[in-house]
DNA sequence: TTGTAAGCGTTATCAT
DNA sequence: ATGATAACGCTTACAA
């Protein structure tokens, strides 16, 4: 692999006959005799030889490695999601080469650039919180890049996608506060320019709504690096605990959000749920570590990274483009702590 | 990038110069006139050139990638790892394959197979759980592949290592709970087949010896997969719990310790620290989560990341080999819960 | 200073 | 059924 590295010009040589006869024997060729065949496979074998796939890049055209663009690897969500791109690669003989945008819009373009000019054969990306002009993608697009969009989607490139049912998520943990009797719920989310962020706030007035409370614009927070940066949380957290009417509960809209916002609490020496009750999105396993009433909404995290990298391959390996673009929609799931949240007793 | 891809060809075709002139003003050789770089360099960007990665490789033999095997990539632990090795890659130019191993012996030789034939032109590992013999690495670096290893590591190689320092973590965290009072004191720890097992489990025995304190073979378990299957950690703590003599404490020695560790003593309903105090090896964000007392030692996984590839891509771009297998060892963490632990009050 | 040509390891198109 | 040969895009002796 390294010094010596073996060719098919090795066993070509080694067995007198030409490299084309090595190449087609071991591509299994119909026009070579079962013989030849035979000989070369097994005189490969014993030279240990491994083909080298750089040379084969060249030749076809394609590298059989994907690029990958989130905005951090150390974020449970996310990393969860590569765990699941990672096996269904491996187990198609596919590399992924993973790049990090830390938010930050110039970085998705640097990720980008580099990502295509490594020439992968497809792209997986969850836009940065900063992105808003998606014509770089766009415009790779639209070059024949195949490409999946995860999480953070947007709607003006014509590719697959892959999100979580944002709104129904939302919906129902806000629910689950209102049932247990909380009135005075705030929600902290993203910045309003994601599309998670929007869905998930739409998710959480569609609630209060129909439980025929109103919402309350105060109650509402967003966080543009959406817990990437931990002062944002605090600050958030801090002004909800300044209004002269407190909430009595907050839904956080991502799995940051959630541990940020736990922590301040937490750091402020409130009780959970006496003072203030929580629920929101989370991946991390704080559903069964921090208090036992704590209730998440989990997201299939592992199932989204499956899928999206399911459509690139797919995508990837029929050659004519897809005519329809398919949006796949998974839903998150409503995890109760151990003895549910309490009912509020004030 | 996929459909027309420009070439060094097109751009000489264009200026009317052979590919050669090209290629060396583009490498801004000191051959070629400065007025046909200028108007080299112009055209390419002109026509947006980017040079073909998988060409360049073919020719130089070296693929400007490196390869990562860890045994989990959501795990907090080692995709903090990450982190600090894409960091630096991406400022060097190189790119990161990841794989993992998922603690079993034979992934983990696959995913050497599979990363050596993708060129990668150095490689870091932490050792699975299940890796006693070595002798796959050990050939690897003798044939020249270029290979740093990683908290999980084996004397066995002779390649550059970078370690958190264990016996000193675990030494203050047991001497930490002593000092609050605590003395029937167990320790949960990884498999005993890996180095980082035995040095934090030495660190726990020598705290206990250095106090006076009788160490009890009873109070040590080991879990063979350190968490990743969450069942053994249940059982140890469970099999903790209904000796004779209970613990009042305990010692976990890995971030996935620790949290399942917690997760197993909330279920069973127990109260920390009152009834089981608990401190432990941890990156994720519980220390300021669950109790504002507990207390974490926490590794410093982005600069071991860092360090790593440091050293790896010190190996590869200094062309002979290197003659003294420098050896780093980063000193863990303790960090003390907002209110530290409180003294056993029994 | 620039061009020609060989070569990296493979595959594919011709011949034979 | 097999062998020469060209080609993929780039670099680099070697010529000129």
């Amino acid at each position: 692999m390294k010094f010596e590295a073996v060719t098919i010009k090795d066993i070509a040589k080694a067995l007198g006959v030409s490299t084309s006869t090595v190449s087609r024997a071991l591509r299994d060729s119909y026009e070579i005799s079962p013989e030849t065949k035979q000989m070369v496979i097994e005189c490969a074998e014993r030279l240990n030889y491994r083909p080298n796939p750089i040379a084969q890049s060249l030749k076809e055209k394609r590298t059989r490695s994907i690029g990958v663009v989130v905005c951090e690897i150390a974020n449970n969500f996310f990393s969860q999601i590569i765990n699941g791109i990672e096996s269904i690669a491996y187990d198609k003989g596919y590399n992924v080469i993973i790049s990090q945008s830390h938010e930050s819009y110039e970085r998705e373009i640097m990720d980008l650039q580099y990502l295509t000019s490594r020439s992968v054969d497809g792209l997986l990306i969850s836009l940065s919180t900063e992105t808003s002009d998606v014509s770089h993608l766009k415009a790779l697009n639209e070059k024949g890049l195949p490409i999946v969009l995860f999480d953070r989607v947007s709607s003006e490139i014509n590719a697959p996608s892959v999100v979580i049912d944002n709104f129904k998520g939302a919906y129902e943990a806000t629910e689950h506060l209102i049932l247990n009797g909380y009135r005075r719920i705030a929600a902290i989310s993203n910045s309003e320019f994601l599309s998670i962020s929007n869905e998930r706030i739409a998710g959480y007035k569609q609630a209060l709504e129909n439980y025929g409370i109103a919402v309350d614009p105060q109650l509402i927070k967003h966080c543009f690096y959406g817990g990437m940066i931990y002062s944002e949380i605090e600050e958030a957290v801090n002004e909800l605990m300044i209004l002269k009417e407190k909430p009595d509960a907050v839904f956080t809209a991502s799995d940051k959000l959630t541990t940020g916002c736990l922590k301040t609490i937490k750091r402020r020496g409130l009780r959970v749920p006496e003072e203030i009750a929580i629920i929101g999105f989370s991946n991390t396993e704080i559903a069964e570590l921090i208090e036992p009433h704590l209730s998440v909404i989990r997201q299939p995290a592992l199932e989204m990274g499956q899928s999206a990298i399911q459509l690139l391959l797919q995508q990837i390996e029929s050659k004519r483009p897809i005519t329809q673009i398919e949006k796949r929609v998974l839903s998150p799931e409503l995890i109760l702590g151990a003895s549910s949240l309490p009912r509020k007793l004030s």
